[in-house]
DNA sequence: TTTGTATGTGAAG
DNA sequence: TTCACCTACAAAG
């Protein structure tokens, strides 16, 4: 699910990896070859996400004892994914034994499965500590990472390109404020919501299509864009310029935590846990980290406070199914209110919110 | 085996 | 606004 989030734990999925290393670099189905032949052998300095843009470092050899820069430009698209294995030497806690494939982050796993070996047709084990073998590649593999330990795969990319510094610098100057980074990609965090909040008020285009321009905001997609949109009681409809600088604000605030808690967790979850189906018994995770530090305990069904769980503050504790209050939710109950979600195509995209809750 | 779906983008009309 | 495109996987026939 790629949106900013997802590229973000890539982005530190990869440094953690491969930074500092010389990689060899290759294209197992070909329509990377040239980009490949320029990196391969290159060492891969570190890797960094704007918005839903992955961009890694490689210090390329040249011909004397120097090095140029270039840098490897990944965009997921809708199906784009990497694939990590590796002899598990590497410290990717977060990546290890993850509970469920993901697009953009599939088989996170970095021990080598047995099944894994089998379908690439190899031995169904490495002979031994340090005779690790990466698998065969599976699929439409793009672009292959392999270091001695360790295997990147990526698969179904929208973009995938070799750019000098000046071309990187390009692509940033057309995105917007990136809620992840630190800074937002800006001098500061508040000058970056100072611009998104300038931006989106200057235009009548509807907040629901700004929210998505990657020129507004990079990083959001369309479960963010739906669920800013509802925590914050605001119709998708509305002009820009018609929204409220201080209601811009709070969208934005709530972005940051959003994304963030996102990033942490590979996961998005959206509802507050009094807003799930349950009223939140059976776990206290989901909303945002500052929420979940407000709440300081656990109200249950029965109003009564008990002790958090350690599953509380896990997201993959809070089922599929409550983990949004409107995205793909369209003609069932609002979680507030209680009125039909509705769904409608705006420029392209799916769109949900309710009719009552946000105005 | 075919079809449908997906959290995206950008070019063409 | 419509279309093409990148790919995997589940459901339908």
């Amino acid at each position: 699910m790629p949106e900013g989030h997802t590229v973000h734990r890539l982005a530190r999925t990869l440094d953690q990896l491969f930074a500092g290393r010389r990689l060899a670099v290759s294209s197992p189905q070909g329509r990377f070859a040239a980009g490949a032949d320029v990196l391969d052998g290159a060492t891969l300095v570190g890797a960094e996400a704007w918005g839903k843009q992955l961009f890694c470092r490689f210090d390329v050899p040249g011909p004397d004892a120097g090095a140029y820069e270039r840098w490897l430009r990944v965009h997921l698209g809708l199906y784009g994914a990497w694939t990590f294995a590796g002899d598990g030497s590497a410290d990717v806690a977060h990546a290890i034994g993850a509970p469920r494939r993901r697009v953009g982050e599939r088989e996170t796993t970095l021990s080598s499965e047995p099944s894994d070996q089998a379908a690439g047709g190899r031995d169904p084990r490495p002979a031994g500590p340090g005779e690790w073998t990466a698998p065969e590649p599976r699929g439409a593999v793009r672009v292959r990472l392999l270091a001695p330990h360790a295997v990147a795969d990526l698969t179904g990319p929208t973009a995938c390109e070799v750019l000098t510094p000046d071309e990187k610098a390009a692509v940033e100057d057309r995105l917007g404020p990136d809620p992840i980074r630190p800074d937002g990609g800006h001098d500061s965090l508040e000058a970056a919501r100072a611009a998104f909040v300038a931006r989106v008020r200057r235009s009548r285009v509807t907040v629901g299509q700004q929210l998505i321009d990657q020129a507004v905001v990079a990083g959001v997609g369309n479960i963010y864009r739906a669920e800013a949109l509802f925590r914050a009681g605001l119709d998708p409809l509305r002009p820009g310029r018609d929204v409220a600088a201080a209601v811009l604000e709070q969208i934005w605030d709530d972005l940051v935590a959003l994304l963030r808690d996102g990033a942490a967790s590979g996961r998005i979850v959206t509802t507050r846990p009094e807003h799930r189906d349950d009223g939140g018994a059976a776990h206290g995770g989901g909303a945002t980290g500052d929420e979940q530090a407000r709440a300081g305990a656990v109200v249950t069904a029965a109003g009564r406070r008990r002790t958090r769980q350690n599953t509380d503050d896990d997201p993959d504790a809070v089922p599929a199914h409550e983990a949004f209050y409107v995205y793909h939710r369209e003609g069932l109950p609002c979680r507030v209110c209680g009125t039909p979600v509705l769904i409608e195509e705006l420029a392209g995209r799916n769109l949900f919110w309710c009719g009552v809750c946000q105005t």
